[in-house]
DNA sequence: TTGTACGCGTTATCAT
DNA sequence: ATGATAACGCGTACAA
């Protein structure tokens, strides 16, 4: 009583309080008063409410065979004390820790900011922490999760982008489940069954981009592709491109195929800009680029402006991935909509039953929607 | 000796070490052979290099008082048994614990992206982990950096935009240093010893914006202001422009001054869209906006086109921030430039600084930068 | 220079 | 329904 009492009144009612109470009752009554945060912890609740310290563990985690009295006693001391239970020793202790990560190839891509809200926002729900990490484009996403998994005792992972070469073997050294989301290029031969993926069908997607320039009637079709070197969406996509060119019989030209600056940010509006503007000074003739991500096409287009020539009716451009940028920026982007949050949703959904068993591995293809917008013209 | 070997041969000789090795290093090899991750402890290091926990302690973190040779042997079987310590029980146990955290105000916003980088990057250079966290619109920061605090024994916090208009009460709560980054009005009142806080001047440089707009002649100038009821940077500028227009003996309109619609989200093209296509459906009649991040601008410049009218020419837009995006969106933006990569590498160091002692709390004040682009134009 | 043993805050097991 | 108590993996006094 003394505690409830003192907690709402001011400092004079304490000090009052102060002389009367025992020893730890006054321990207590200082510290609220004072708002300190001196660490408070499960024996401390225990104390104040008389009970063990099992019964509070209890309480905190919704166990049945409690009293549900002691239960909303409990509840209510930690609230007025602020407790919040220590997550290093939950985990240390807990088979069933709560972690998982998500892996972010290329933070300066705007493409991954709402999937990464989505997927927080169910973790949340489920109750589970998320630890974000970015990853450079020179690192190993593999090895990083290996210390990851090791150093938080994660559940599951998923990777978000980047592109996927490795071995089956390296890929098993993971045994926790993970789900690959936009990331590319599986190898055919790896076994299905060790891993999850969840994407569109970049290929695809990029044979049916470069398809509606043909239909535009462009011929002559540059690409602003991915990595110079490996396998990755970017890759996936430019091979939709090749075949789109190939169906429609028009030649497929190394000049026109341009991978990402090395010395510049991937995935950046400044690599799309260079790469645009070292191109245009050659000179070679373009009607259209087929850019593999939208910040790439946005730089595209100033530089093309900068050139002094004019998006779409001289050379028109087209994007992927669908961010919210290209609704607004000038000319709008025409480009390839990946369903992000649907994506995203799906993943996490996934990744939750494959860490409480209800699920195996899963490998689902997301359809992307061409948007139509101010960025491509038809060549006349 | 045996480990070695096995370690790497191939599957067959591991058995054959099967039979001849003692129970514990039986128990390794396979370990290894399996590339399986069962969690390898300090202990099994330990036992694998023949010496006491303590001794591998001490070879990890660095310590004094080990033989040279004994710590290169407990390193590399480290290394070669892939073993990384359990940060929950590091932290557990660690009174100097190791974790930071940055709390970002508007993950939309990619003005942060960058300076999140930056800090990350000092963290990893010092060993410092960093939790990431976003904060929704909603959520007050305060409450949640407690929470962070007592669940993952934070050292420091850097509290990425927003505003604080938090008690002096409330913030003495957090009773580890923190630093406030461009987060916005910090009541005077306030106890400028218990935090910190690196910023541009807000004030002075919505000013600055502002006298700008009014010295290329124009008149009528709108603002795409912030939150409407909670002081924020967003105030904090759109006084600078108040007081520029007074100063200019201009009338300060309130039909000019628009606050964020709060049904968007917050600092996003879509918001500064909707906000410019509303008030610019009612016909009021002006040259300029201002608006206090460029996202915002980004947006207005769109809904100003979709209006049938042109950037600069019959309206021009001057934005904050100076991200990237600016020098590549159609027209090109002028804006206010903070130097993100600077304030976010300077607040970091503060940051350790304060946490190792070094510093009492910081004010600091960066200077802002007009970059003159294409968005505005003289008023003829 | 090195090893033993204790404790960090929590959950799980086992009594009661 | 509840309370002791033993782990979890690590760092560190303290002893050797």
């Amino acid at each position: 009583m003394h505690l409830t009492t003192a907690n709402h009144g001011e400092t004079r009612k304490a000090r009052f309080t102060y002389v009367m109470a025992t020893r730890w009752s006054v321990f207590f009554i200082r510290k609220k008063m004072n708002n300190s945060n001196e660490i408070i912890t499960i024996k401390d609740i225990a104390r104040i409410c008389g009970v063990g310290v099992s019964t509070v563990s209890r309480a905190i985690n919704d166990h049945q065979d409690i009293n549900p009295e002691t239960k909303t006693l409990i509840l209510d001391t930690i609230k007025k004390y602020g407790y919040v239970p220590n997550n290093s020793a939950r985990n240390l202790k807990r088979v069933d820790a709560t972690t998982i990560a998500i892996l972010v190839k290329g933070i300066a891509n705007p493409f991954f900011t709402s999937m990464i809200r989505v997927i927080e926002d169910e973790a949340q729900k489920r109750k589970y922490s998320v630890e974000l990490r970015h990853v450079e484009y020179g690192e190993d996403e593999v090895d990083i999760a290996l210390e990851l998994i090791k150093e938080k005792r994660l559940r599951g992972i998923i990777f978000l982008g980047g592109y996927f070469s490795h071995s089956e073997d390296k890929l098993s050294i993971l045994n926790i489940p993970f789900v690959l989301v936009s990331a590319g290029c599986i190898p055919e031969t790896l076994n299905k069954e060790i891993y999850s993926s969840y994407t569109v069908d970049d290929e695809e997607e990029g044979y049916k981009v470069t398809k509606y320039l043909i239909d535009q009637g462009h011929r002559d079709i540059a690409i602003l592709s991915g990595e110079r070197d490996s396998m990755s969406v970017g890759q996936l996509r430019a091979n939709g491109y090749k075949r789109a060119l190939e169906e429609a019989g028009i030649d497929v030209r190394e000049e026109l195929i341009l991978t990402m600056k090395d010395e510049i940010e991937y995935y950046s509006f400044a690599n799309g800009y260079e790469n645009m503007r070292s191109f245009l000074k050659k000179g070679t003739k373009i009607t259209a680029v087929f850019a593999i991500s939208d910040v790439l096409a946005i730089g595209a287009c100033r530089a093309i402006k900068d050139a002094g020539l004019r998006v779409p009716e001289d050379i028109s451009v087209v994007g992927f991935d669908g961010i919210d940028l290209g609704r607004y920026s000038n000319p709008s982007l025409t480009t390839l909509k990946q369903p992000a949050e649907e994506i995203a949703d799906a993943s996490s959904v996934l990744l939750f039953d494959l860490i409480e068993g209800r699920k195996q591995n899963q490998h689902r293809v997301f359809g992307g929607e061409l948007v139509l917008r101010e960025s491509v013209c038809a060549r006349k």
